[in-house]
DNA sequence: ACTATTACCGAACAATATATTCCATAACAA
DNA sequence: TTGTTATGGAATATATTGTTCGGTAATAGT
């Protein structure tokens, strides 16, 4: 890729990050990000179609490769729930967020983060569908299998949501305890 | 209050959630919304301060009394989870929502019900919160209160947002099974 | 090093939406 | 009946979006 291109586009994307940082979403201008990544106006529109595209353009930036390497992770074969080993993949994303892993931390914990978290889902709930097998011996019988699945994502979700919320003043080990038990 | 304002203000109301069911809700306009309402700009301005008010003050009307109503049936005394009894206060919500009380389900299935999940789930905590003793005693030992408190809220948004999805197939009865079961 | 390609700037532009203001009119409450 | 209040309708200032265009500079391939 162009050098020129890679460099507005981070450019955005850095002033991008900064303003939702500070200010809601629908707020943002595309002025505002364009004075701020000091690119023209017509560059913006040749990288992206428009704000929404951008955000969108971001999250799979950010969350993409991540869902990749843990699905690719040596011990991905071995069971999702067994944190004992420490092992288990819940445990790893909660890591990951601590560690603030291109600053995924800042977007999360902004005041847009239900956009971040919205978008995370669509990642975890692919996740949690391959390992299907590793705990549908835990589900109820009477649940269908799609609900199961949206209840343990969406329950990762909001572990995380209520994690951020409070700063995360919890270890992640001591988290992902606390969701395995919700679960 | 004037039966002029009261008639402006149903017919915003009736105007707004007509469009909601049909198009996103960033995407309609004040114009489109004045137009369908038969109301003035300038009436309009004077019932609503922007367009993110007129959504806030819809889901107040709609959702307050509901959880009022909930909060001071007979059965408010008896425990929150004792469903057989058909007493369940989740029961008595799916049903509101199945029997389309105010037009609930016209807004939380359409495009939008992201937006109104969220007004929901306010609700929903407070019921929660002050039905506490109910299912203190069902909580894991490790878990603090507000976490569980969250567990039990986001796990009941999200069986409904799926069962929403899913056109309500299932009958009340079944889907408040579901949701004890999870939780 | 030369050349063709590509990205960029910046300004101008049309199109659209927001929110405010004004005044005449009609509905209301007392 | 009378004073008050909500409404209609139009005009308006303001702001944002997304497009277009020509000139300039960086880049990649040979």
């Amino acid at each position: 890729m162009d050098r020129r291109q890679r460099k507005t586009r981070e450019a955005i994307f850095k002033a991008f990050i900064l303003l939702l940082s500070k200010k809601n979403f629908h707020s943002i201008t595309v002025g505002e990000i364009i004075a701020l990544a000091d690119v023209g106006r017509a560059t913006f529109y040749a990288h992206f179609e428009t704000k929404d595209f951008l955000l969108k353009d971001l999250c799979a930036e950010l969350f993409d490769h991540l869902f990749d390497a843990e699905e690719n992770t040596p011990n991905a074969s071995s069971n999702m729930f067994d944190c004992d080993m420490h092992d288990c993949v819940f445990l790893h994303l909660f890591n990951h967020v601590q560690n603030n892993d291109n600053n995924i931390r800042k977007l999360l914990s902004c005041k847009n983060n239900t956009l971040f978290l919205e978008y995370f889902k669509n990642g975890i709930t692919r996740l949690v569908a391959s390992h299907l097998a590793d705990f549908q011996e835990k589900k109820p019988d009477v649940l269908p299998e799609d609900f199961w699945i949206n209840h343990i994502t969406a329950t990762f979700i909001e572990t995380l949501r209520w994690w951020l919320e409070r700063d995360m003043q919890q270890s992640p080990e001591v988290i992902t305890e606390y969701f395995l038990q919700a679960v």
